[in-house]
This record gives structure tokens, C-alpha cells and sequence, in this order.
DNA sequence: GGGCTCGGTAAACAGCGTTTACAAGGGAGT
DNA sequence: ACTCCCTTGTAAACGCTGTTTACCGAGCCC
């Protein structure tokens, strides 16, 4: 079973406090509160032994950030769970609310990973990029694309043809449908590629801005209002999402 | 003229100096690199003079935030105030684009205003607080209040009726229309009340909701896949927006 | 068993926010 | 003009941080 001999799994497992420990402190104080000493010293070790691991405290933050995505998709994937798995609307309901919930449980987590000033030539996690085998970065938006192509599969056809993507925008969208029907691919769902023009991926992408301001701006206090119940106005706002998505 | 004591004025010069090389350092390095030591350093002082004038770096970095919202307003109000009066629509558009290259150009500032998770009873910027005086954190939230006045005084009738808001979420609209209503009227801006109703600040927190989220992903990089410009991008959506809006 | 690698420590360096005690100088009252 | 105070600055120190260096011991391979 366990192939690994005793230094790799015991190294496996330090790994493991590391990074979880670190998000322990990070819930708990926010993110200036995850230094290399706290984390060390709620270890038992010292601060320099955490170099074996990581190459400095940034490498420790990105891996941490990467531990994020993958429990967000984890998150998602049972919340999606919980739906009958006919009922498309459902699904999509179902994530975008496990998506709210979410955020709203981690702000600190949230706003490392989807509100941070991105370097370029980093369009993760969303997107499934191809940089170092299968990262688990991917996980979450993997999980988003998984629930949008089972919607397409079943021959939902999304609102506005393509007749309505301007001209400047068709290579980034056939780019995007591309990267679209790859992930849904390896996620084994089969989805025929007329469900899913450039204008359905237009769609999808107004989707993803609709609902990432919503909850963004409700996880940073950024409405122009003191908003007295945040749910009934995203509630609110769901229910025109999926309106003009086509899927009600 | 100046009435002021040469120790008042010499004590407003450093503070203005103070602010600036702040700025200076949170552009060229990001916000880890606003320092007290690297302050003073510039300044030719030494790092504890800086607790003359505020009590805490945070207490700085807070009125950092204040002089970004002041700086964004008056920079949307130059933007503004290169567009025909009566061109409604123009000045719609002029204060959305004028947002976006805003961000796109202080990307630091835009996550330090916009994106940093907020303790409750904080709603700033966009709201008109009335908290200490007339703080100039509100100037960027009036320009776009007094914009959406002068469209709703010359009688443009945005879509959507009352009729489609939640019944949950009436009291808040009242509110939000409420707080337009007085922000406008500060303004200098005449709207008459019959022209705002709860529907309409629907409409208006929508378009927020979704140029945040636009300009956002774009700051931010979080659009699922790689986008070649995102230009066209936004045009394409803010063209959605307006007509999505009833302004088109 | 010898040697080598790996995971850990201790010590040190530079930089940080912050506090304390202290010096110099402008402003106002007499 | 002298005095006194209050303001603005400094120097030194404390405890924290990330990071590097040199070293040590136990696990592992030959």
C-alpha cells in the first residue's frame, strides 16, 4: 500500500500541519497573521525548518492559495451533490449559492484568491490552465464548467445567438468555447460542439461576471447601502441571472 | 490670507508629503512597501515622527483609502466634465470607462478601496456616510450619484417597473432611494421623487453590481480564460449594461 | 558499517511597528 | 525681551518578522 518509505511520509505529514495550520491561522487572524514563526511555533519547530518545504513564505502563501481552490471545488462538488442530478437549474443553482455561502464563510480565503492584484500570465483559478500537470488549482472552476456542461448537454439552449458577439471579441470567445469544451471533456461529459457556440460562451461569461460582483461585493462591504439582509437581494439577483441566462 | 500659524502650515506640508510618498511607494512597490521606516526615509525624517501625525500605520493606511476615493472622484469628475451636458448617456458611459481605467492604472489602490474584506458598519466608499462631517471618502460614490440624477431629472425612465422588486427587499430599496435621493440633492441635482422609485434604484444597484464585477475580473485577472483584450470586453458588456438599464 | 542525504536547530542579520525618554525650537504671555 | 509650554523631531530600545548560514543527528542506500 504504501509504497513511500518512512522520511517521505513523515515529510508528507509536516507538509500537511504546515499548510493547515497556516489556513488555521488564517481564518482566525486574517492573512498577516499567517507568518513563518506563528506557524512554526504552533508546530514545535523552528521557522528555518520550513524551507525544506517551501522556498519562502510567497511559495507557502501561492501553495496555500492552491489548497484554497481545491477545497472551494470540494465545497461545490457537495453541494452539488445534493441535487438530483435531472435537474439542471438545479445544479446551477446549487453552485452559485455554494459559491455565495462559501466566500461568506472565508473572506479571508476569498479575497487572496479572487482578490488579489494578478500578475500576468495568471488567469487561474478559474480557468484550466495547463502549467504543471494537473494542479489542483483548477478544481473549482473544473466544478463550475462541469454543472455549465451538463446544462448544454441536455440541449439547454442558453439565450442570444451568436449574431450577438461583436467582432473584436469571436477570437477570444471560440478561445474560451475551446478551453470550455476541453474542461467538460475531461470532466466526461460529453457536450456536442453546436450547443456551444461562441455567443453561449458570451453568455456563460456574463454569467461568471454577474454572479463574481454579486458576491464580491457583498464579501467586502461594497454596496452603495447599508444593506440590512444580503441573501433576498442575491436571492434577487439569481433569479435574474438564470432569467437571462435562457435557463428559466 | 493664510491665517495659518507657520507650525500649522509646516505641520499640513509634512502631511501632505507624508500622504504622497505613501502613494508613491504603494504604485512603484505594492502595499507591503508603504512602510513607516521607508516613509520617513524619503522624507529625511526618522519613523517615529510619523506617530505626530497618525496613530498607527493602519490609521495611515486608512487615510490612504480616504485620499484614493478623493483622487478617484475627482479624476471621474475630470472624465465627466469632457462630455456634453445634455448628452446623458455620454456622461454614463464617460464615468464607467473613466472607472475602469481608473483600476486598470492603480490596480494597488483599486484592491486596497474595493477589495479589502470590511468590517461591519462600514459601507463605504460608494455610500454617502455622513459619519465624521463631509469626509471626502463619499466624493467618489457622488459623482456617480449625481450622474445617475442628472439622467433620472431630465425624465429618463429606466426599465423595470416597482412591481419587480422582491417583496424582501422594498424596505432596503426605500432606503438605497432614500440615500440617492439625498445624495443627489446635495448635489445641487432637482429630481423629483415620482422619478425614483424602488424599482429604479434596483436598476442602479444592478449596474453596479455588474460593472463592479466587471472591472474587477479584469483587475484582478479572474476571467476563466486568457484574454487577448479586454477592451472590446468591456465595451461589449457596458454596451449590455446601458441597454439592459433602459438607457439605449 | 561508511557515507550521504534529509530534516531539524541555533545564531545571526536586516528590517519592521511601536514605545519611551529626551532635546530643540516656535508661540504666546508678561 | 524673557519665560514657559507645547509641538515636533530624534535616539535608543523591545519584540516581532523573513531569511541565510553553519552545524548536527538520524534515516537510508550500498
Amino acid at each position: 500500500m504504501t509504497q513511500a518509505t518512512r522520511r517521505e511520509r513523515g515529510r508528507a505529514a509536516t507538509d500537511r500541519d504546515i499548510r493547515q495550520q497556516a489556513r488555521t491561522l488564517l481564518v482566525a487572524d486574517g492573512p498577516q497573521a499567517v507568518t513563518l514563526r506563528a506557524i512554526a511555533r504552533e508546530l514545535g519547530i523552528t521557522a528555518p525548518a520550513l524551507y525544506r518545504y517551501y522556498t519562502s513564505r510567497e511559495d507557502l502563501i501561492e501553495h496555500l492559495r492552491q489548497d484554497i481552490c481545491a477545497d472551494l471545488g470540494t465545497d461545490l462538488g457537495g453541494d452539488l451533490a445534493e441535487v438530483d442530478e435531472a435537474d439542471h437549474l438545479g445544479q446551477v443553482l446549487a453552485v452559485c449559492r455554494g459559491f455565495r455561502a462559501w466566500a461568506l464563510a472565508h473572506p479571508q480565503e476569498f479575497a487572496m484568491v479572487f482578490a488579489s492584484p494578478a500578475e500576468p500570465g495568471q488567469h487561474c483559478p478559474v480557468g484550466a490552465q495547463r502549467a504543471g500537470r494537473d494542479v489542483a488549482v483548477d478544481s473549482f472552476g473544473r466544478i463550475f464548467l462541469t454543472v455549465a456542461g451538463r446544462v448544454l448537454a441536455n440541449g439547454f439552449q442558453l439565450a442570444q445567438a451568436d449574431a450577438e458577439v461583436p467582432a473584436q471579441l469571436v477570437a477570444d470567445m471560440e478561445n474560451f468555447r475551446d478551453d470550455l469544451l476541453a474542461a467538460m471533456a475531461e470532466s466526461g461529459v460529453q457536450v456536442p460542439p453546436e450547443y456551444l457556440g461562441t455567443g453561449t460562451a458570451y453568455v456563460i461569461l456574463q454569467f461568471w461576471v454577474r454572479l463574481y460582483g454579486q458576491v464580491a461585493l457583498e464579501v467586502f462591504g461594497q454596496f452603495p447601502y447599508p444593506v440590512s439582509d444580503c441573501e433576498p437581494l442575491f436571492e434577487s439577483m439569481l433569479t435574474g441571472l438564470v432569467r437571462d441566462a435562457g435557463l428559466l
